[in-house]
DNA sequence: TTGTAAGCGTTATCAT
DNA sequence: ATGATAACGCTTACAA
């Protein structure tokens, strides 16, 4: 009733190729070489097809066409929490890639939790994904992950390797990162320097706790281990933490984070006390320039890690052999003023 | 080789029910039963597949799944921006929701180009979705998801009502959420409120911008067209327009911005000035109580908008008749300090 | 309880 | 250039 046009339709009310057939008054193998653009159809018959597809508001129904050939044209994006802004650019970068192809994007929020994590990532798979770039909770088992590569998809990692097992994976130099912070504080002056790691992402938290221990080694700094504490990522835990390394006999005169999330409750915790210590973060975050003092970074660019994921990815689809490859990212050290703070300024 | 048992396979390389049913030695829809979770199978019987299924790592194939039974088990949310973060937490919200009921979430960031957002719904569509929820570009013309509609696909909107459509919709109170942020701020001494609104994003600015003024009205505040200007979401815009409203004869001690991105870069514009005037910002955003002053923000709640939709989508997708139905959410105002700056700190 | 067979809407093969 | 026809992998009467 909703068309004026008499039209037979599929169980779900759509129209199908054989009533575009029997409208266009053409077999049913010419309309499939019309939809698909496929050549070797007189002009007359074309435009007849395409009539009746306006005519009918037909549209190709993919799943039909997925089981026929194979692919999907889609590929799937996994990430932990979709509404950390450091994975939805992440998300939005491959998403930007995949419409230059016109491949469909399907996106799941995996969560950290082992079992939950993987039927999202299996029911995922069940869609026969033409490649798949993945965020893996660390804590989650993923070996089934490595029989699906076996099978045949591509699988990308990004931001961490995959637990025992060889594979694409974008990273960004995490110890490198690290290492530069380190060195800036020492730069300005600092010789007592604390990390604040967040003690779940085990990877990226341990890459760049050994970073920061490089980069205080390098700089000649004596090693003190009880400068080193690992937090959760909320001002309560923070400041707890906070205040147990100002009561040192020797308290830092500045702070290094693992990552923005622990940045973020840092900064909110270090609102309740009187010390104002020197800090970088690693990890850049919307505003950080707009704080009291801004906030100096060490940014990595989650946008470029995206579209390097992608990229390899499409490769992989495109058939690419030959050894995985690892893609590491270099950061860059945002100097907004939290990290020039003077050590003479700070105290209880 | 990668599997130490024989398997025949499917195109693809995967081992299909049929391949199954034959290790199993069963008829093809004892393996569909199985794995459709149905009763009606002997015990022997169930165990001998399900052996074979976990020896041949088979995994249903979800297109041929859906070709036969019409349902894709897969839902589509459409915004403006992923990265945004308003938007990224409805997704996180919808999506949640979807693995209750174990549906996929395909996501898409349609971006506020009208061509462009076109091509990617229409792609979405072409997958037979469930449902659709959409926060839809303003810009473009979406009449084409009328007829998608009428074919049978539940579609709701999220955060604006689609033009000139009746549909389902998820929205917050924006005239009462303004029309608050002036009585807060005329409640606090200001009798001189500017409002600053984003150009584009025509519904919700626009109906910020009528609950400011009726907030004014009622507040018994003079006209003041001069007080309201529309601008870009970038510093150098707000700093132009900011420059003009304080060099009026009579400038304006407060501020209202219709959006967290104007909210930003407002912020970041009147760091470069010498006036202080009190503000307070439509949508709250992560970091604004660690900003100082404090912002003050009339604060939306994308979870909850994110699971409204979707909860009222699963509701059409059951069968649920009836008119469309509209969901007005309230705003919260967040008091936080920025509002409370006394009227006369401020001058330039 | 079990299996056979007929499609779902599409594409690919093969005649014409 | 065109059109039957046979799959693709699955579900579902219908038989047995």
């Amino acid at each position: 009733m909703a068309k004026s046009t008499d039209q037979i339709a599929d169980a779900t009310g759509r129209p199908t190729m054989k009533d575009v057939a029997a409208l266009a008054e053409v077999g049913l193998s010419t309309v499939s070489r019309v939809v698909s653009g496929k050549d070797g159809v007189s002009r007359a018959k074309r435009q007849a097809v395409e009539r009746a597809i306006a005519a009918l508001g037909y549209s190709r129904n993919d799943f039909a066409h997925t089981l026929r050939t194979g692919s999907a044209r889609t590929i799937g994006v996994a990430v932990t929490r979709i509404s950390d802004p450091f994975y939805a650019q992440i998300i939005e970068a491959v998403e930007s890639r995949a419409q230059d192809r016109d491949l469909l994007v399907l996106v799941a929020s995996a969560g950290d939790d082992s079992t939950a994590s993987e039927r999202v990532l299996k029911r995922m798979l069940n869609r026969r994904l033409d490649g798949f770039i993945v965020v893996a909770p660390e804590a989650a088992d993923i070996s089934f992950l490595d029989s699906e590569r076996a099978v045949g998809t591509p699988i990308v990692f990004v931001d961490r390797p995959p637990h025992g097992m060889h594979a694409d994976v974008v990273l960004v130099d995490n110890e490198r990162g690290a290492a530069d912070a380190v060195r800036h504080l020492v730069r300005v002056g600092h010789r007592s320097i604390a990390c604040i790691a967040h003690v779940s992402g085990r990877y990226t938290s341990e890459r760049r706790q050994t970073g920061f221990r490089r980069g205080a080694r390098e700089c000649g700094l004596p090693d003190r281990p009880d400068l080193i504490v690992e937090v959760e990522d909320e001002v309560d835990a923070c400041l707890e933490a906070l205040r147990e390394l100002f009561s040192l006999p020797d308290p830092p005169t500045a702070l290094f984070t693992t990552n923005s999330r622990t940045t973020k409750a840092v900064l909110g915790a270090l609102r309740l006390l009187r010390v104002r210590p020197a800090l970088v973060g690693f990890d850049d975050f919307a505003l950080a320039e707009l704080l009291s003092p801004p906030v100096t970074t060490i940014a990595q660019d989650p946008w470029v890690m995206g579209e390097a994921a992608a990229d390899l990815l499409f490769d992989r689809i495109a058939g690419l052999a030959g050894p995985e490859r690892h893609i590491v990212l270099g950061t860059r050290l945002i100097t907004r003023g939290s990290g020039e703070t003077p050590p003479g300024v700070t105290g209880m």
